[in-house]
DNA sequence: TGATTATTGTTCATGGTTGTACTATATTGT
DNA sequence: ACAATATAGTACAACCATGAACAATAATCA
């Protein structure tokens, strides 16, 4: 039964971690407050910026990036291109496929915010030191491919 | 006009902070699932896992440690209630506040979903040592701190 | 004391996210 | 060619989260 596994509050790495979904927690929470002065809420900047990075892309392969269900996409898209920051084309090849490209309006509300994010993040960051920064990213890309890895 | 600070593309510490964003995220998700088990939410068993680790905790208590709205505990609790995993019972000093308690079905269940969370936080990070994991939580808690610096 | 201000919890409308079921098109294997 | 299977996108219902407006109670201070 598994009845007395030691309790979580004397584990250091479940306080680590605890530390990292707060802190992702808060740099959301303030990253959508100061995407409000774009009049632009943070999942729909989500969605400009991966197509910023990735013009032309699909809604799948952008479903795949950003972590979330397609038809999470699917109910976002209609939004945003309604305010005419995106246009979705049909793909010539496979006619399923629609690929998604940023209006010069859309590709400036992504510039703009990712000036924001990545404001916000080196201000945050910026009592760390690059290397530790780094390593960061690395303990963090690790736990994805142990996620990955073990039954997902 | 900011037009042309480099881009983020070029930056490690952006790239470190979308690797903290996605394990997160990826956590989060295994997490729900594997929670499934136990016929809980995760949204539910975070509650209860904070009402495990403070029984008597008042709602706003409980919504500032879960980062939340008050008016989202207010709107889970009785759910939470309904099924028999907590009690609220009124404060007699402030006859504001309610204080939260688990029924013993409600603690056998923190109990085990704790088990599951420990267990996947460990397995992900097992390929991390102890002292990146640490030097992981103080970055965090770094970075939570700037942020309540700068403005919030 | 009595008036103002703050705090706790609730309610409601809005909007994001999920999973499932569905349609249309591609691909595979015979 | 044809059937079976897989994939891209959509529609819908359920649930979570938020912020604003509200009621009840406490705290502050003239």
């Amino acid at each position: 039964m598994n009845n007395n596994q030691s309790l979580p509050w004397d584990n250091p790495r479940f306080w680590n971690w605890i530390a990292v979904a707060r802190a992702c927690h808060v740099v959301k929470q303030r990253l959508a407050k100061e995407l409000a002065h774009l009049d632009i809420k943070l999942p729909h900047f989500d969605i400009l910026a991966n197509i910023y990075r990735s013009e032309g892309i699909s809604q799948q392969d952008l479903a795949h990036k950003l972590l979330v269900g397609r038809s999470n996409i699917s109910m976002l898209l209609p939004q945003i291109e309604k305010r005419g920051l995106i246009e979705r084309r049909p793909d010539n090849e496979d006619k399923r496929v629609l690929r998604l490209y940023l209006t010069d309006k859309g590709r400036d509300i992504a510039r703009k915010g990712l000036d924001i994010e990545v404001g916000l993040i080196e201000m945050s960051m910026s009592t760390s030191t690059p290397e530790e920064c780094n390593l960061v990213g690395d303990v963090m890309k690790r736990m994805i491919a142990n996620m990955d890895d073990s039954g997902d």
